[in-house]
RNA sequence: GCGGGUGUAGCUCAGUUGGUUAGAGCGCCGGCCUGUCACGCCGGAGGUCGCGGGUUCAAGUCCCGUCACUCGCGCCA
């Protein structure tokens, strides 16, 4: 039999034999997966990027020492026939389960070692050891196929981007720091002692001088680096956002634009599962989703909403709440329904929880067939608890949570009690990406620790009402043309439409306390720009990462990150960060000082 | 910087009110096995119970400290 000539290491790829090769001479590469040793007879599995294709060698063919010998994620090239499985040997399992391929000859490309852990199963490992061998962790089915996901994911974010006529351009990874907003990854100048360049927390300057420049619409897969804690939904370092801005727009236009491409994408990668649709997310505004969700990120699955209940405890036999009320502060109820038949432990448990997380606990009030029961309802008396469930309009089987104290704590925890009484009774909608807008936020904000007005989120937001608003207004009541896209809980983005105004800009800035100097010293390149004729323009900035985390149904980010950093921010595999020679030190003119402990 | 959780074999875990020589599965090494697909069977090696200190006749187990990992808070214009 004269075999055909072949290429060097294969004729096809692991995933690709099927009942119409069979007799075919081929040459398969790839790693061995798994090994069924039967003495007279082996079975391996190799796998490659494209697939699991069934090997046999038998006593009659020279494979089976050399495969025997080999370790699983050994790399091998093999020489065989493929041949049809028996009826009851085909493997529905494999795509290419009704075929098998008899290896007659094999060529070893690289043994491996013991491996400190396997690739084969779907077993959890520890993060730092998969991250210290992530090249080995990437073989595996669930992280290499989350790659591939991201991968077709990004370029059908460009495709839908460049459909709505968006350019893509890079801009700068070395630039200046600045002094707003996140810690700074720094890079030492070598040519200007004691200067540095920064990497871009976001090409937001470079964007909006984009717009300056006339590109009209630009977008860019943009790599992001902030030097803050890690989160399971935020890297540490580095992550990257589908960067975009557009000119001459409002806030309905970037709405209008966005929302196809990221329901299309969703609704492409979802795997059937809802999503909201283009044209239909709903637009939150902040104060809106803080009061009824607790938080500026809702998860919109849950059905729960949180009511202000204050009013109800102004004069209450409750004396705790009508104290906190009394002074300033708010209660929220969060309705548990149907939570008759729970035991007492589940309310103990929800109070036991709030107070782990820092709160002075969590109130709540029992219903069994219209029976009242629990402290608060107790001291707040039959009538009253009437008039609250009424107002509520719960049910006589239904449970309530209460969350007591100043605003923001209060609605923080009541956002965090919906969470986890949805999560425990079940509630939460599956299979569903629910999208919203959260609109309106405020432009200033009182820093209590500084004891003055400063900026609330982006100060290069357009402040709803301009110059009129700013001159005129409380400058805690004036809202911004800033957006968050939200989806099931995750923040994907916060967007403005941007302020493009200088004489708009000093002023906003002279509110948080900054004078005319500072503006012109630290943001020169923009406001300059600014007057030489500047479009008004918008975007906004969804991670890619989480877009592909909620997609991948990952509960952390670093599953869909391909090398990624611990959470202390130390690349294991690479020994990032690490030290550098004298040389290179001396090259950029940074001395180490010894820290002495005082 | 702060709080919660975890830490026992290469990996996943069990280990009772403190009590003799710390176990299982997977992996590894050796042997057997010609139809498996998480192959099976027999045997073996492998442990500073994260580290340090304390209580005790006796500590994997209780106490204190510390380290590592992780989740959260702070932080994230």
């Amino acid at each position: 039999m004269s075999a055909p000539t072949l290429h060097a290491y294969r004729s096809h790829t692991c995933g690709a034999l099927d009942l119409a090769n069979v007799g075919e001479a081929v040459r398969l590469s790839g790693w061995i997966h798994r090994k069924r040793d039967h003495g007279g007879v082996l079975f391996v599995d190799l796998r490659d990027h494209y697939g699991i294709t069934q090997l046999v060698a038998d006593s009659d063919s020279p494979a089976l020492a050399v495969l025997e010998s080999l370790r699983v994620e050994s790399v091998v090239t093999v020489d065989g026939t493929v041949k049809a499985r028996s009826a009851g040997t085909v493997n529905a399992n494999l795509p290419t389960g009704a075929i098998e391929v008899y290896a007659r000859e094999v060529t070893v490309q690289s043994r491996a070692d013991e491996l400190p852990m396997p690739v084969a199963g779907e077993q959890e490992y520890p993060e730092d050891i998969r991250l210290k061998y992530r090249f080995l962790d990437l073989r595996r089915e669930k992280v290499h196929a989350n790659m591939m996901l991201r991968s077709r994911v990004i370029s059908s974010l460009r495709r839908r981007m460049v459909e709505q006529d968006f350019t893509e351009i890079q801009t700068p990874i070395l630039t200046a720091s600045s002094p707003e907003g996140a810690r700074d990854y720094l890079v030492p100048s070598r040519v200007h002692p004691g200067k540095f360049y920064a990497l871009p927390q976001a090409p937001q300057m470079f964007k909006q001088l984009l717009m300056v420049a006339g590109f009209d619409r630009y977008f860019q897969i943009a790599p992001c680096f902030r030097d803050e804690d890690a989160r399971a939904d935020r890297s540490p370092g580095e992550f990257y956002q589908l960067d975009f801005e557009m000119s001459f727009v409002t806030q309905d236009d970037v709405f209008n634009t966005i929302e196809p491409v990221l329901a299309g994408v969703f609704e492409e990668f979802s795997g059937g599962k809802t999503v909201t649709p283009a044209g239909t997310f709903p637009r939150i505004p902040y104060a809106d989703s803080m009061l009824k969700y607790g938080s500026d990120k809702p998860d919109l699955r849950n059905p729960l909403l949180i009511t202000d209940v204050s009013a109800h405890f102004e004069k209450s036999g409750f004396g705790l709440f009508e104290k906190i009320v009394g002074s300033g502060g708010k209660v929220r109820a969060i309705p548990a329904p149907a939570t008759a038949e729970k035991s007492r432990k589940f309310f103990d448990d929800m109070n036991e929880w709030a107070r782990s997380e820092g709160h002075a606990g969590l109130g709540y009030v029992t219903r069994k067939q219209g029976d009242f029961g629990g402290p608060i309802a107790k001291n707040h008396g039959e009538a009253g608890m009437v008039a609250l469930y009424d107002a509520l309009g719960l049910g006589p089987d239904d449970g309530c949570f209460f969350a007591a104290g100043k605003e923001l704590q209060a609605a923080k925890l009541a956002g965090a009690a919906r969470t986890r009484v949805g999560e425990q009774l079940g509630l939460i909608e599956e299979n569903a990406f629910r999208m919203c807008w959260i609109v309106d936020f405020p432009m200033f904000e009182y820093d209590e620790d500084a004891k003055k007005v400063d900026f609330s989120h982006n100060p290069f937001s357009m402040p709803q009402g301009e110059l009129h608003a700013l001159e005129t207004m409380d400058p805690l009541e004036i809202k911004a043309w800033q957006y968050d896209i939200v989806c099931n809980g995750v923040e994907l983005s916060s967007g403005a439409i941007r302020n493009h105004r200088p004489e708009v800009m000093y002023k906003a800035f002279e509110i948080a306390g900054y004078t005319r100097e500072d503006v012109d010293t630290n943001f020169s390149g923009m406001i300059n720009a600014f007057k030489f004729g500047a479009p008004p323009h918008g975007g906004s900035a969804p991670g890619v990462d989480r877009i592909v985390m909620l997609l991948a149904d990952e509960p952390n980010i670093r599953e869909v990150v391909v090398f990624p950093m611990n959470q202390k921010a130390e690349d294991l595999m690479m020994g990032a960060p690490g030290p550098v020679s004298a040389k290179q030190l001396r090259e950029l003119n940074i001395r180490l000082v010894e820290q002495t402990k005082a």
